[in-house]
DNA sequence: TTCTTTGCAAAAACTTTGCAGGAGG
DNA sequence: CCTCCTGCAAAGTTTTTGCAAAGAA
């Protein structure tokens, strides 16, 4: 089974509760809470060894982990090992994931500015889906001047 | 007081607590947790009072509100309305404030590509200062790979 | 067997809420 | 004077920890 292999690759000892998770994020199209999580697991899991598998993965980059404004509750994913960011809706929570990313040449500005090692960055948008903007009634005209 | 001024502006009422604690973010050169700005005011204040008048600052955008990774408490600071981000040191915990933001064009490819009105983002970057980098004896060229 | 992981229970840390009294305009 | 704000106490959430039993290699 490849969510075995892909614990093993990592030097994770494989555990029922391990395949479990990591099964789940694999099939998950978008980050999940630990609460989804546990609810979408196919056996009944303690939180706390969630919390604690979660960290392992996390350590060993396995997953990515994200703490988003609003709602602030951390969200997990598989780490595809492609670069991405989300996009979220302020209204209705939907979270986009969005390919790319534009910040390695800032990142090497930085790096030079700072005297720094930069390893890793987060950076989520914020903004109105396309159904939100309609069901409140937004246009573009009345976006806020960033600032 | 021009602190009573900033109140003002924004239409929210002064009291002696609200501006004790917008000085201290006006004073503080670093995003401070709710803890420090309890530990920084000048008079004895319950946390609900800090919760309360932080989330009042936050609409009204007098201050500014970031989620970091590690460790992930929420931090408050001043909107000073020049654009900035954070670099934070994964070893000490540092955080320093980059003016400047990479990212007005790639906001608008995002919106055109997926419809969202986009009226904010949180970016932060990661990784080791340069003391900690002596200290640990980290050189660039092991630098991960970024993903 | 030996070392690691899990579940449970408890505690710690963080945040929100209701209410009565106090402060601001 | 009227309304809004604050402190207190309590409860709600989220996360961490210790320990004994169960599981993996």
């Amino acid at each position: 089974m490849e969510v075995r292999y892909e614990l093993e690759k990592k030097g994770i000892k494989v555990t029922k509760q391990r395949v479990a998770i990591l099964k789940v994020l694999l099939e998950s199209t978008v980050p999940l809470t630990i609460n989804q999580i546990q609810d979408l697991v196919d056996l009944p899991m303690d939180l706390s060894t969630l919390y604690r598998t979660l960290d392992t993965f996390y350590e060993k980059s396995l997953i990515l982990k994200t703490v988003p404004l609003e709602p602030s509750q951390t969200v997990y994913e598989f780490n595809h090992l492609v670069h991405k960011h989300h996009l979220i809706c302020t209204n209705c929570g939907k979270i986009l994931v969005i390919q790319g990313c534009p910040l390695h040449e800032y990142e090497d500005e930085v790096e030079s500015s700072t005297g720094f090692i930069i390893d890793r960055h987060q950076l989520e948008l914020y903004g109105l889906c396309a159904s939100c903007q309609k069901q409140l009634n937004v246009t573009k005209k009345e976006k806020h001047t960033h600032v």
